[in-house]
DNA sequence: GCAAAAGTGTTTTTATTACACCCATGC
DNA sequence: GCATGGGTGTAATAAAAACACTTTTGC
């Protein structure tokens, strides 16, 4: 039996500008940035405390994804802390402005973190990768209009290779729905039409990956 | 800040005359049983703590994976405690005689627990079945000699469905070796062929199937 | 008109499915 | 010799991969 702390740490992941990007805390006055995180209390859940940190930032995930418990001996100096980290995947456009720094951050450019920060994003992002594989979280993070030519990027990011437009366009055609218009966004040539997901639920995987 | 108590639970999977089986123990006189545990120590990690359960069986393992956390408020009545789960694949020639009673029990047949164990192992069983779709599991579960019939059945156990025989050994035979002996072990029919995996690794999954 | 990104079809290759008969052993 | 489970091949279908040109926009 120990007396310990339990830290909960909340990797909020996010499509900016066709890059996957995570959401970090800065205090004020450091160059050192942090993950949002909090301390659990005596009456609540894990669950309950990583919803907590939501709240926060006025987002309402849709998908709250435990990622791993960190326990190392040393990992906190002066007291013993247990660490459970959690992702969640949200849309860009849920976040508002706040009283406090925040920034995204490119998954391929982590800035100088905060104690064993670093450590649990890199994991974070391993759950990241495989959840964003399975149809049903990428309708979260594009809920509403999106184009073809951003959902392929968010899959080359995810499977790290390039894929043929043609055949991605193939496996993705049957799944969506054209909303009619096209992306209002100048991208340097022809504008992409958008589309939003129909309700068919797909029996397989989109992509044959080792998970 | 909390003072609370970390549980580290092992869900110990075996294959055994066919069946996925899971490790349980119980208590002198009790009729019920539990998972293999072990508080945590203030001077160990999670991962060294599950360690040393292993130790207590005499197993080494080569493949520990973190379940889930559990951290309902009320899963301990007398004192806030939060449960780390943890599963392992071993091979069952692995056990030996011990000083305390234990059973494994088929995964379909889970008896009556202690506590909320009955909730944990159901999450460590969801766990199991992604693992051992992974060959490099199965290499762990399975050794040595092993016979073709032995992997279907585990993969019909895992995937929950019947496949057919000339079909399953035209995704195995190129990954696997004979080694020239027959099963000794009387089936009532025909004896099967012992293979042990080549080192060939897999670039891709070998069923379809939805995380 | 040209640079940049989006849209489109066909062919080849590979993987999956469905399916039926013979073989080796124990009794 | 018969019941039981193990071993084998082929044809049809479905999915994945490879590949090049046209279209729409901004400047």
């Amino acid at each position: 039996m120990i007396e310990c702390q339990i830290e909960v740490f909340l990797n909020i992941f996010t499509m900016d500008n066709d890059k996957l990007k995570i959401l970090l805390l800065k205090k004020d006055g450091s160059t050192i940035w942090r993950l949002p995180s909090r301390l659990l209390k005596i009456d609540e859940s894990l669950e309950s405390s990583a919803g907590k940190i939501c709240n926060k930032f006025k987002i309402k995930p849709e998908l709250i994804k435990e990622c791993h418990t960190f326990s190392n001996v040393n990992r906190n100096k002066e007291r013993r802390t247990i660490a459970v980290s959690y992702m969640t995947i949200i849309n860009k456009y849920s976040l508002k402005n706040y009283d406090f720094e925040y920034e995204l951050f490119d998954i391929n450019d982590i800035p100088k973190m905060a104690f064993d920060h670093g450590d649990i994003i890199n994991n974070a992002i391993s759950c990241l990768k495989k959840e964003l594989l399975n149809l049903e979280n990428l309708k979260i993070i594009f809920p509403a209009d999106f184009t073809l030519p951003e959902l392929q990027k968010v899959y080359e990011e995810v499977l790290g290779e390039e894929i043929d437009r043609r055949n991605f366009r193939k496996k993705f055609l049957p799944l969506v729905i054209e909303t009619g218009d096209k992306n209002e966004i100048p991208t340097g040539g022809r504008p992409a039409k958008l589309y939003r997901f129909s309700d068919k639920d797909l029996d397989r995987n989109l992509f044959n990956v080792i998970k």
